[in-house]
DNA sequence: ATATAAAGTTAGATATCACTAACAAAATTA
DNA sequence: TAATTTTGTTAGTGATATCTAACTTTATAT
């Protein structure tokens, strides 16, 4: 039996994950805001338990089982936010905390129906991608909002490491997954960006907030 | 803030609780599945939190504040278990353990939400009392089957410590929250009971399962 | 009224998951 | 390459929540 808290630690490393699938303990360690002794000593611990690759001062790798059990925390983390909003009228800044809780639910049973629900949905209202029953996962072609040039338009597809303080940010300003932006002009010297979707002309958007937009090429149908 | 495991014991007090609102420690090490020696320990820290009276070699009482936390844990629970029968098309015997996680979640908005959409509901699946947001519980005047005389006639108005083996028997039985029941025949040697119901005219029922049902007289309109 | 049974407590052990302090290895920079 | 910084580990501690073994108190029965 897998307990809430190795669940959490699971669910991070398969997030912070790099290309190569590592992640190092400090990183672990600032990301769970736990101190890197207790990192350390329950990586041993899921290594054992035959969740994790861990040779000590060497990154930590998930197992093929510790990847799919990983998948399943994330699966039901989106779905219910996903249910959350589509189904009980909560807003896409309210449900991450929600979610961090519910997803530890053990009941395939109550995760299936919500899937059922929703029918079967790709994406969280954030835009990320949920996890099939199997732990495939349809990554998105996104790149960051940051990433674009000046006269290009996407479509706004996703958001990462949503805190509700962004996500309200967002509301505020009215954008929602789905608008189509034009980049209208970057500032050189701060790589602030000038905006227009809408109705809206020339709105203002940092580059810090640029680098946590997700968008898409627009779909020509 | 009071742990999960504190909020189980919380809620099997209010549950155990007699006239005098009294739990022994063997009572409640039984129906919890933990020893006694944790049990006694565990009540040694609730009361220093303020959540019972406790004295050595003296039986438990929940204080106010514990019985409002207790009754705050049962609303949850019940709640949940009528949103995943009404909303989600769970049957009444498959909610009790997902109910059972979900009752510690910490979000007073989700279950208010729930308790919105099934239209501030005052009875669970199995006819327990759901208490509402400030603690309250309408106790339904009800008694057990077990206490009816021969030709009596009742409705079934509610399902004791409800099994999910025993709510299946129930189901194959077709008998339902709301049947409307008359009592045939009590068997003076075992209190087997034969009953008339819809258009079975003679299903038995020991004595063991009439306890565990509870019946309001009819509402006449 | 005493013996026995039931209920309850104390003491000491264990597992999990967190911490701090001190040290060691690896990476970076001068 | 040597010094410094960053990253990571070890050792030891503490809180929570569980257990068993041994003992005590209260209740029950003969």
């Amino acid at each position: 039996m897998i307990s809430q808290t190795e669940e959490n630690y699971l669910k991070a490393l398969f997030i912070l994950a790099n290309e190569n699938g590592e992640t190092g303990v400090n990183e672990l360690s600032k990301f769970l805001g736990i101190k890197m002794p207790t990192v350390t000593s329950m990586m041993k611990s899921l290594a054992d338990k035959n969740l994790v690759r861990y040779i000590t001062y060497k990154p930590v790798i998930l197992t093929v089982t510790g990847k799919k059990e990983a998948a399943s925390i994330i699966r039901k983390h989106r779905l219910t936010e996903m249910y959350l909003v589509e189904k009980m009228g909560f807003g896409w800044d309210e449900v991450h905390e929600i979610a961090e809780q519910v997803e530890h639910v053990k009941s395939n049973a109550l995760f299936d129906k919500m899937d059922e629900a929703l029918d079967f949905p790709k994406f969280d209202p954030h835009g990320a991608p949920i996890p099939d029953k199997n732990g495939k996962i349809d990554f998105p072609d996104q790149r960051k909002l940051s990433e674009c040039k000046v006269g290009e338009t996407i479509q706004l597809s996703g958001v990462i490491h949503s805190s509700d303080v962004f996500l309200k940010f967002l509301n505020s300003k009215n954008l929602k997954l789905g608008t189509i932006l034009t980049v209208q002009l970057i500032e050189a010297f701060d790589g602030t960006r000038e905006l227009s979707y809408d109705e809206r002309t020339a709105e203002i958007l940092s580059e810090i907030a640029c680098e946590k937009l997700l968008v898409q090429n627009l779909k020509h149908i």
